[in-house]
DNA sequence: ACCTGAACACCGTTCAAGT
DNA sequence: ACCTGAACACCGTTCAAGT
């Protein structure tokens, strides 16, 4: 089925060519079309073969999560900035780090649900820019946890308070306004402009940096 | 296969029922255990009867995230208090939401996922504890997209600090040591205690109420 | 050492057919 | 109106067998 253009002797399979394969597939297509069967086709080669490289899918998807991870640890780490300003070298950590996870929007989803030893040591560091910043070693566990997902650039959010805003009908406006008041009153205050400009989580920048200020200040301040 | 225990006539099937069932199999045994053939033993039918209920799994999956957004609806409306306090307010509502969320402890992966109606109702109420407690609709939706899943009582981590802390063999601490010397260093100075306190995220209640509550006074400060 | 064919258990889902 | 049997397309995975 997968049909080999050419006769030229076919680059064998290697963890690394299964996990570029998987990891191209859902950058195309999404995290659902990352099917071992297509992963197979994608190299030329059976849904089977991949099970010599990679113990099985739980496996694969690990794999993937330590692959882009490695990719942030690296573009973080070429940054120099003299870390006298814990505050602002955790800003760009962060935001670099966001910058890669926008170029695999399904990728947050497979962090929450996995962890890689990679994603231990992006932590690590980050926890050494705080203490060496000033925050005490509690201060910057409590940090930690409270900056969750937004560490690594991305926040899950559960509903778009946007959704939908331009293109309500008028008789469903009556509705609405009955059923969610403070929310309509809200989003005819705030003109939430570009609403689709970063991908599928509803998440735009700006909202993601005043957060991240939010949380940084907060911790600033019980330095 | 699955045996009528006796020859009542059997309760009909329902929407409601299926739904009901289905959360109970969540409750006990995972998301991943949730299937329609098994929700259908659960009630003594075929999965094919489902559909006669339920239009498919993605239907079903998003009448159960309703379904426990009312309870946590529900709930929350209980709360009497002076709303004069916004953040007191705001504050008990979030962790009341929290403790229905802790006895679903699949839910949050789904709310990530799936939106209800409800949700949306959860959120609007919340602007407009918010907002009549003297934030602005501008800082709302700020405050709104700073909590995340906050708002509903969970966030999910993406690894835990503390994991394994106390069971490290003596010859592996000197690699940990060389390769996440911050983490070694914060553990051995923060006494994590009961790390599996609550569930599976690792997410402890101290750590959540520290982090909503740096949100909340940031908030604030900025009103 | 590396890859494959055939087969298995398990999904969600459809549809004509039963009561 | 409500439920079911048989069947389909699609998963991940095993394993003996091929080169």
């Amino acid at each position: 089925m997968a049909m080999q253009a050419n006769s030229e002797p076919r680059i064998p399979l290697s963890r690394d060519r299964v996990l570029q394969a998987a990891v191209a597939i859902a950058d195309a297509d999404g995290l659902e079309s990352m099917t071992m069967r297509r992963i197979g086709v994608a190299l030329g080669a059976e849904a089977m073969s991949l099970y010599y490289h990679v113990a099985n899918k739980a496996a694969l998807l690990d794999g993937i999560v330590e692959l882009v991870m490695t990719e942030i640890n690296d573009a973080v780490d070429q940054i120099d900035l003299p870390a006298a300003d814990w505050k602002q070298a955790t800003r760009r950590r962060i935001l670099l780090a966001r910058e890669v996870m926008l170029r695999h929007p399904w990728a947050p989803q497979l962090f929450e649900t996995r962890t890689s030893p990679a994603v231990v040591v992006y932590h690590d560091r980050l926890v050494g820019l705080m203490h060496t910043g000033g925050l005490s070693y509690d201060l910057a566990h409590h940090g930690l946890h409270a900056l969750g997902s937004r560490a690594l650039g991305f926040s899950q959010e559960l509903f778009d308070p946007s959704a939908g805003a331009g293109a309500v009908p008028d008789r469903m406006l009556a509705d609405l306004a009955d059923q969610v008041p403070n929310l309509v009153g809200m989003l005819s205050e705030v003109a939430h402009d570009d609403p689709d400009s970063t991908l599928g989580w509803c998440d735009d920048q700006a909202e993601f940096e005043f957060s991240l200020d939010l949380i940084l200040d907060g911790l600033d301040r019980l330095r």
